[in-house]
DNA sequence: CTCTGTGAAACACTTCACAGCG
DNA sequence: CGCTGTGAAGTGTTTCACAGAG
């Protein structure tokens, strides 16, 4: 089988969302592709890549599409995820809501401010950040959100890549040097800004 | 002068906040590559389309390099940005630390909640939602920041887009439509997740 | 001799357009 | 007939490799 192109893994991800609106027992790559806002050629070509999907004529048997997406995302059991920073921003995130549907549990919140340390936010207990070495390497986590202010993210990072945690996802508006075992994706609010002000005046769309 | 990549904008704004740690009069390609972590063969095709910036043997002169940038990306004077929804995503936000140093002034935050309502958050005041059009049509902002709930989402992007608002940034899981005026960026932590969750296990790297 | 700027080649991704299955 | 799956063409992006400026 194929590799499948990094474009297509962002887009399959967005299927797999669209397809929770879907009630009906079939969708054309016409329906999946007006849900997400992307052409029908696009979702069959994506599609494509899982192997024969579809059913000529039709189109695609809805939950069996599904649980393709699943598997092929790595999401056929619930993936535990660790926030670091229990700030606004990592509470905000603790209440982002459905995580669990979307494949993920939050396995616990971490920081070092004593007075948070025991509390409970949107359900999730925080815990001491001396505990996360611990429960990375007990495997408690397989993806770990860094959401701490800047300056601690580097130090965050260094124990989750030493513990053996290999996706990170990081809002910290700080330039990580991952090891190249670890996978870091950056959410950067002024770089997601500062995009939006290049296009400003210009008339082109944007579909990132 | 050639439209530049999309792929090169998002780079650029990259490289000017890579600029930030640089203290030397000049950088080379290889010293810019090094700190965002590209290729010094994609920093000098990226510059080049901004003209002739650098000097053969030496580098780019990194103060002029850096306005050339702001100019570029339309940032020459500081943008004003709206946060629709003062929950603790708009909190964080607000809290983010270096708007103003990238080139964004936060001109207020929206809520509906009344207890919110007055309140001053990180030395914002939290506006009553209601509040939002007259200000956009007042050119208070050019871009807003949607950190509401997913079910207020759409409601908050027609009102920007009536009031003329052209750049979107959209926090909210909710799959929006905008009219082709505007540009909206979608930050979807499940996708990020679900992207990670891809790469698990496979060794490639993926710096989107 | 170093480091930029850039043709040309390579690679990645998207769209077109249609054969063929159900 | 409708809709998938896919060669082939088209477009966008990155890398190579080197001429040439300082």
């Amino acid at each position: 089988m194929k590799d499948i192109p990094r474009a297509t893994v962002r887009r399959l991800a967005r299927y797999l969302q669209g397809l929770d609106e879907v009630a009906s027992l079939t969708v054309s790559s016409n329906d999946i592709a007006n849900a997400v806002g992307v052409s029908a050629a696009q979702v069959r070509r994506d599609l494509s890549y899982l192997g024969h999907q579809g059913i000529r004529g039709v189109g695609y048997e809805t939950d069996h599409l599904r649980s393709t997406l699943r598997r092929e995302l790595g999401l056929l059991e619930n993936v535990g995820v660790a926030i670091v920073g229990a700030g606004h921003l990592g509470q905000a995130l603790a209440g982002y809501g459905g995580f669990d549907e979307r494949g993920f549990t939050i396995s616990g919140l971490y920081d070092v401010d004593p007075r948070k340390v025991g509390n409970v936010v949107h359900g999730y207990p925080i815990k001491h950040l001396d505990r996360l070495s611990d429960d990375a390497r007990a495997r408690r986590f397989a993806i770990a959100i860094i959401a701490t202010p800047a300056e601690a993210a580097p130090e965050v990072l260094r124990r989750l890549a030493e513990a053996g945690v290999r996706s990170v996802l990081n809002f910290a508006p700080a330039a990580l040097r991952p090891p190249s075992s670890v996978e870091v994706r950056n959410v950067d609010l002024s770089t997601e800004l500062q995009i939006l002000s290049f296009y400003r005046g210009r008339q082109s769309n944007g579909a990132g």
